[in-house]
RNA sequence: GGUGAGGUGGCAGAGCGGCUAUGCGUUCGCCUGCAGAGCGAAUCUAUAGGGGUUCGAAUCCCUUCCUCACCUCCA
């Protein structure tokens, strides 16, 4: 087994993975405020795939993704909807799972929501004051940034720059502007009971607190978008390092951002393409292929151009699956063998250098391209079929793509129909057999006619075309 | 202004010192009752500009230009 290595943001290398024992992974999540856009998609299938990948080589995964349900445009919302914020909370929750089943995404082994680790955060709070690192103000408790002397080591900010940039809101009840707040006093709802007064928590300590939790002090990957590597991920580390006095994550993997024509996607900026939206027109197998085919760092450009591109390696891939499901007759192997064991090799090792995905990818195509070859060439047998569709399913298994799977019952119902219509066919009858073709495609099957015999698939509707 | 990541064929996107991926697209074939898909061939020998280093550079060094992200909430 080969060792994955992953680029480590914080010390800019390729590090290393453990192979021993259980990867522990903390995905920073969404803040459960409105629906989720195509970018949090992307990051979320990349650490999806990664886990699957894993789990694929026989490791153990745990796989923690939080809630932020705690927050200021959760309140927001629930004002303007005269809603409770765990309404608007719990409502989008529920969103984020019908679209990222649909997208299909291995749930985390623990969802943990902010507000179910209050005491977990007070606690952790009363340690950082205990120890100096956080003291009591006006209008909350205070991550004191000038203690941690580190402060900066993971975005490679300098504190004489970040205060030398002047988008740092003056707050006169703070110590120094960088420090940031981990409990903020509030009358309102949503609001708990804690030591220094009622209130709620600050955005950077829930993950602190629930990593710390779930996953201990010091575990393998920690992830999130680019965009949450400063203040986020910095502060956490600050928080987190401060209290354990150790290392924090060993590796920070950040994803890189999803844009559209050139720009990032956001919120703010209003340029968003929903979850929803998006897998409506165009399914999961499409979308977590674009999402794949760039390196997991580097932008994306959202297009729908290039989201059709992937329609089209989706119809080989399924194209080549069902050649080989429903190939028969005997014959030798040996090329075969020859090309699986290269597409593997390329696949496993694309994924091990740095999670090259467009690598691994590669690799899937071209094999799904000799497969198709061959399959033209009218030399698929059932042989080359046992040794090729465990592998491909593999493959299918690791990226999180779907393709239908057949029953006897189904195959038999269809390759009698098949039977009969190729009959028509013969002596010429065409209105019989273009009408069980139509009876046929009425149950989700497309047929290809060849030269001597008819391919059946399951194709996904995709829908965009329809 | 600071920090980081980049600029590769018509498009997307790997490679990161020699073997010049991969996919899409386009053109023409094969197949074919129709249909669709598939296959084959061709197209494209590309690496932002300019200097170096080297027997040899997309890959290393210098320099110029350009793009994006972060420095505020953000996946």
């Amino acid at each position: 087994m080969q060792i994955l290595r992953i680029f480590d943001t914080l010390t800019e290398k390729e590090k290393e993975i453990e192979v021993s024992g259980t990867i522990r992974m903390y995905v920073c999540g969404v803040t459960v405020y409105d629906e989720s856009h195509i970018g949090h998609a992307r990051t979320i299938i990349v650490f999806d795939t990664l886990r699957r990948f894993l789990e694929s080589q026989g490791r153990k995964v745990q796989f923690i993704q939080n809630f932020t349900d705690v927050d200021d445009k959760i309140i927001n919302r629930a004002k303007q909807e005269n809603a409770t914020a765990s309404d608007i909370s719990s409502k989008y929750i529920s969103h984020y799972f019908d679209d990222f089943d649909r997208l299909n995404i291995k749930r985390a082994d623990i969802h943990p929501k902010a507000t179910e680790h209050i005491n977990d955060m007070i606690n952790l709070i009363k340690d950082l004051i205990d120890k100096g690192y956080a003291y009591v103000s006006k209008n909350g408790v205070y991550f004191s940034v000038g203690k941690f002397k580190e402060y900066g080591k993971l975005s490679k900010k300098k504190i004489d720059d970040l205060l030398s940039g002047a988008r740092i809101e003056v707050d006169e009840t703070k110590n120094d502007p960088l420090d940031f707040a981990l409990w903020k006093f509030s009358d309102e709802e949503p609001k708990w009971p804690g030591p220094w007064g009622d209130g709620r928590p600050g955005w950077h300590i829930e993950c602190s607190a629930m990593s710390l939790k779930y996953l201990g002090e010091n575990f393998e990957i920690h992830g999130g978008g680019r965009d949450l590597i400063f203040p986020h991920h910095e502060n956490e580390i600050a928080q987190s390092e401060s209290h354990t006095g150790k290392q924090f994550a060993k590796i920070w993997m950040h994803v890189g951002m999803m844009t559209i024509n050139g720009e990032k996607m956001s919120k703010s900026l209003g340029n968003i393409k929903s979850v929803k939206y998006v897998l409506d027109h165009w399914g999961p197998n499409i979308i977590r292929l674009f999402c794949l085919s760039g390196h997991y760092s580097k932008p994306i450009d959202y297009s729908e151009e290039l989201l059709r591109e992937n329609i089209a390696k989706w119809r080989q891939v399924e194209n080549c699956y069902f050649e080989l499901i429903l190939a028969e007759g005997q014959g030798q192997t040996d090329e075969v063998q020859k090309i699986i064991s290269e597409t593997k090799k390329e696949f496993d090792e694309g994924l091990e250098s740095d999670f090259n995905t467009p690598m691994a990818l590669s690799a899937f195509f071209k094999l799904v391209k000799e497969i198709n070859r061959i399959a033209a060439a009218e030399m698929l047998t059932q042989s080359i079929s046992k040794i090729v569709v465990p592998e491909v399913e593999k493959i299918f298994e690791t990226l999180g793509l779907k393709i239908p799977k057949i029953s006897e019952d189904e195959k038999s119902t269809i390759t009698e129909l098949i039977r009969k219509r190729n009959m028509f066919r013969e002596q010429k009858q065409y209105q019989e057999a273009d009408k069980i073709r139509k009876q046929i495609s009425e149950i989700g099957i497309t047929l290809i006619d060849h030269k001597n015999r008819t391919l059946w698939m399951k194709q996904e509707k995709i829908g965009i075309e329809s």
